[in-house]
RNA sequence: GCCCGGAUGGUGGAAUUGGUAGACACGUUGGACUUAAAAUCCAAUGGCCGUUAAGGCUGUGCGGGUUCAAGUCCCGCUCCGGGUACCA
């Protein structure tokens, strides 16, 4: 058969079209599902790059053997379609942000059908339909309605919430702030990050550690504007404790452990002397209170006005201003070198009545903990850093665990500092009671936390870093809240049969007066009068982009219900996602959000199951070969030269470098996968794009790559496409061996997503197949079925020349025969001292002795024995030998 | 700084998790076919020594160690990539 890859791919893309191939049924007398999800896409102007398809390749491979297997699968595909380059594209030319979405949507559907991906369109959806954000709004009041009880560990619906009788007894008004300080979603003042040319606020995780918008580059600022927010720490202990149980990559985990940030340690009250105010501090060692020599409040602190005293009051007012007018670029550039100011005030130290200062320094940070800190400067590397600055004493209290004799002294002096464990030394004090002295860490906290629990000084907290999910955006291109702002300052939310709440066609895109989104233009939209005759005004702010594909996974389960955001009873049997693969640059936010709506969810008991991912996977990303001079400059690839494996600067000739860099316009080495299937085909690219290397690892896009896997489809086309190299011969054992060998081979490495290695046996069993010159028909078949998943097109086509009506994509997987696998001897490689000296072929069963007589009466082992007696023999069956001498 | 990865031929990468290092593929070289080229096919291909051959030595970022045996385990580094940023 001549390849033909162009013809035969259109026609079997065609085929499974027409026939609805991979429409998954909910099936529910099969018990046997599974769920493989992509990350779906933001459909960009660009359209698909070859970073995209790796991920849609695998999890294909995966789908198409699963189905073979006998499993129902649901593998389905939608576009994550808000999003600001639609919106840009709105602003500048007045066209609809819908209208360039829909078409950026065509050219990603056109593109991953041209790959042969079996997905089932029938499922297809959309963030930007109506139909679909109908339910993402709903979901969006779900939150609005629960508040989440802390006993049970449990989000809850708002109407059971009860509220205190001393509340109560304060009127409507104090109700009313009461239940609205508990829901999940509240409206309130935030002092948040904005980018003035994007004019929109940015949540804190878009904001980048330089200080700058990740989507622009622009430098962002702080203000303090009313915001959307979801109350996510109240998950923090389930989204950590739920990582366990996950088949995640480690690294993915350990990153979402580190993002929540959970610390355990003690709250303990210090009395300021004279004014009767209370400083609460969070701190991770309590035992450390008896070197404890100032106190730190951070700028922002509600304190820091009634502590100060008259003669620092002008300083503590100029330091308080330039720290809270600093964006955080400048905090973190400061951060080496640390200030702050006295505040007057002296505080006193329960564990021994000591008078210590109080301080303002903007290294301390208002959304931890209380945003107070007690400084323990001997047992604290930034307290030691700034103590050493303001000449603040330093107190140890605790004899270092080391052998390094000149740090330990420097330690106990007060000259360095020790954050590790040791023995405690002047931690006793005979009027408070406690006494720690000559304890190790763990037991020092344990009994400082005692102590100071039974006097109602402090208690044992947890501290979490994950904060309150900043919810809105000053957008267009977004889901819009269901929110009305009433003339009375009171908030209602829209009724489910209310919704959706759709955009209304604007003229113009350009955001509104004072931080507001474009919205705010739509007069005749924005304005609404209530049954009672009040007047409201709808939310201008739309949802983030996380909204939409927070839950999208859900939806693809019953994704045309107009009744319910999905049937319970398909959600039950196809939940939860059985493998989840997409890149690791989602590994914090987009997962873990996920995760908490889905927690919400099923606490609302809308979902069946806890956690939403049960394995996940992360593509690596796809980089290509880039060129540089000996200076380092980038030579863009189209002016490279190849010459005998060395690369030359085609004007200048000059030797150049190849290294590994991102695809990128300007060094003109971005790869197109429409280019590649023109000319390989899609089974070629579908091929090449799993051979390059291991699925998680990144590496680079090597065109030459694509030549070998599109040889290696050609030489199959060749012999099994030829029917006169197919006989009805009975098949040689050689060939059957080999054959069971790499059904067993491909059948483990797809289950464990090695895909680099099952394509090579694949190759390994051809070049076999091509040197005998012929192969049985039986052992063609089951060639063919175990090619399909990878190489689908081909496999079909295969198939159907050898007389098949349906397609292969509902066949059997091949059973492996253990017959063939079976081996009578093996081939010992045989090593003196551990150096391979020759090789031996020995039964399988041979006596270990009879081995060993084996191996020393051969007459090279004489050779390496030089007339000494074996000290040892080391046998492993089926493994090697090793003579120690 | 801290937390995660990673480093194997000229290149992408294999190596049953402690047991034959370099599978498979690219590239290169030589050969066949061709008027020629492309395509295809055959052979060789880690480095060094050995004229050939037989064979030997050496070799998985660096330095130590454990073991009969280390790419794989342990200790100490170097470099590269990702995440994070004073989290008390």
């Amino acid at each position: 058969m001549e390849y033909k890859f162009r013809e035969i791919e259109k026609k079997w893309q065609k085929y499974w079209e027409k026939n609805k191939t991979f429409k998954a049924f909910d099936d529910f007398q099969n018990p046997k599902k599974y769920y493989i999800l992509d990350m779906f896409p933001y459909p960009s102007g660009s359209g698909l790059h070859v970073g995209h398809p790796e991920g849609y390749t695998a999890s294909d491979i995966m789908a198409r053997y699963k189905r073979m297997k006998g499993y129902n699968v649901l593998h389905p595909m939608g576009w994550d379609a808000f999003g600001l380059p639609a919106e840009q594209f709105a602003m500048d030319t007045g066209t609809h942000p819908a209208i360039i979405t829909n078409k950026n949507c065509d050219t990603f559907r056109r593109q991953i059908k041209d790959i042969g991906l079996s997905y089932d369109w029938d499922r297809e959806i959309n963030t930007t339909d109506p139909g679909y954000f109908k339910w993402t709004q709903w979901i969006f009041i779900q939150l609005y309605n629960t508040w989440y009880d802390e006993k049970l560990q449990k989000g809850r619906h708002i109407n059971e919430l009860e509220v205190p009788a001393d509340i109560k007894s304060r009127g409507d008004d104090y109700v009313r702030s009461y239940i609205d300080g508990k829901r999940l979603a509240y409206y309130d003042k935030a002092l948040v990050w904005w980018c003035s040319s994007c004019k929109i606020v940015c949540a804190n995780e878009e904001v980048l550690t330089d200080g700058s918008h990740e989507k622009c580059g622009h430098p962002v600022e702080k203000m303090n504007l009313k915001q959307w927010m979801l109350r996510i720490p109240l998950y923090a202990e389930r989204l950590l404790s739920g990582l366990d149980d996950l088949d995640w990559p480690e690294g993915i985990k350990d990153q979402q452990r580190n993002w929540i940030g959970k610390s355990t340690g003690a709250e303990v009250k210090f009395h300021v002397e004279n004014t009767g105010d209370i400083i609460s501090v969070f701190t991770t060692r309590p035992d450390t209170l008896f070197g404890a020599t100032y106190m730190v409040l951070a700028p922002e602190h509600e304190l820091t006005a009634r502590l100060t005293t008259g003669e620092k009051e002008k300083e503590v007012r100029k330091y308080i201003k330039d720290a809270v007018l600093k964006s955080d670029l400048d905090r973190t550039d400061l951060a080496k070198e640390k200030t702050g100011v006295f505040t007057g005030s002296y505080a006193i130290n329960p564990v021994n009545n000591k008078k210590i200062p109080v301080w303002i320094a903007d290294y301390v940070l208002t959304g931890y903990g209380t945003g107070a800190i007690m400084a323990v400067p001997a047992h604290d590397e930034r307290d030691f850093e700034f103590a050493l600055k303001y000449e603040l004493p330093v107190e140890c209290i605790m004899n270092p665990d080391t052998d390094d004799q000149e740090l330990k002294e420097k330690t106990l002096e007060g000259k360095a500092c020790w954050t590790e464990d040791g023995t405690y030394v002047n931690s006793s004090d005979k009027k408070t009671g406690l006494d720690i002295n000559g304890l190790k860490k763990e037991e020092g906290i344990k009994k400082t936390i005692e102590w100071l629990e039974s006097r109602q000084l402090g208690k044992a907290t947890v501290n979490y870093k994950l904060r309150d999910w900043l919810f809105s955006r000053q957008r267009y291109w977004g889901e819009p809240f269901p929110v009305i702002h009433w003339e009375d300052g009171t908030i209602s939310l829209l009724d489910e049969a209310e919704l959706p709440l759709e955009l209304p066609v604007l003229e113009k895109y350009q955001p509104g007066e004072n931080g507001e989104s474009p919205l705010a233009n739509a007069t005749d939209w924005l304005m609404v009068t209530g049954k009672n005759g009040m007047k409201g005004r709808r939310e201008t702010n739309t949802m983030p982009q996380w909204a939409g594909s927070c839950w999208y996974y859900l939806r693809f389960i019953d994704p045309h219900n107009s009744k319910a955001i999905f049937s319970k009873e398909k959600e039950k049997y196809w939940m939860p996602v059985d493998l989840y693969i997409g890149g690791a640059e989602h590994a914090v936010l987009h997962l873990l959000y996920s995760r908490f709506w889905h927690k919400v969810l099923y606490d609302l008991a809308y979902t069946s199951h806890d956690e939403p991912y049960l394995k996940l996977f992360n593509q690596g990303m796809i980089l290509a070969f880039a060129y540089e001079t000996k200076t380092g400059a980038k030579v863009p690839a189209d002016l490279v030269e190849e010459k005998e494996g060395r690369y030359f600067h085609r004007n200048t000739g000059e030797e150049l470098t190849q290294i590994v860099a991102k695809m990128s316009k300007s060094l003109k080495n971005v790869v197109n996968p429409d280019d590649i299937i023109q000319r390989y085909g899609a089974d070629a690219f579908r091929l090449y794009e799993m051979f390059m290397g291991p699925l998680d690892a990144s590496k680079p896009w090597d065109e030459k790559g694509v030549k070998g896997v599109f040889g290696f489809l050609t030489r199959v086309a060749r012999l099994f496409g030829d029917l006169s190299c197919v006989s009805d011969e009975t098949e040689s054992d050689e060939i059957l061996q080999a054959l069971h060998k790499t059904i067993r081979k491909v059948e483990n490495d797809i289950e464990n997503l090695r895909f680099n290695t099952a394509i090579s046996s694949l190759m390994i069993f051809t070049n076999l197949a091509v040197k005998k010159g012929k192969v049985n028909r039986d052992t063609a078949k089951t060639f063919v079925r175990i090619l399909h998943p990878f190489a689908p097109h081909l496999a079909e086509e295969l198939w159907e020349a050898y007389g098949n009506k349906e397609s292969l994509a509902n066949e059997e997987w091949p059973e492996v025969n253990e017959k063939y696998l079976k081996e009578d001897t093996f081939e010992y490689p045989v090593s003196f001292n551990g150096k391979l000296r020759f090789r031996l072929e020995l039964p399988l069963d041979m006596e270990n002795n009879e081995i060993e007589n084996a191996v020393l009466g051969d007459e090279r082992a004489s050779r390496w024995l030089e007339g000494n007696k074996p000290r040892r023999i080391i046998i492993v069956k089926g493994r090697i030998i090793n003579v120690v001498i």
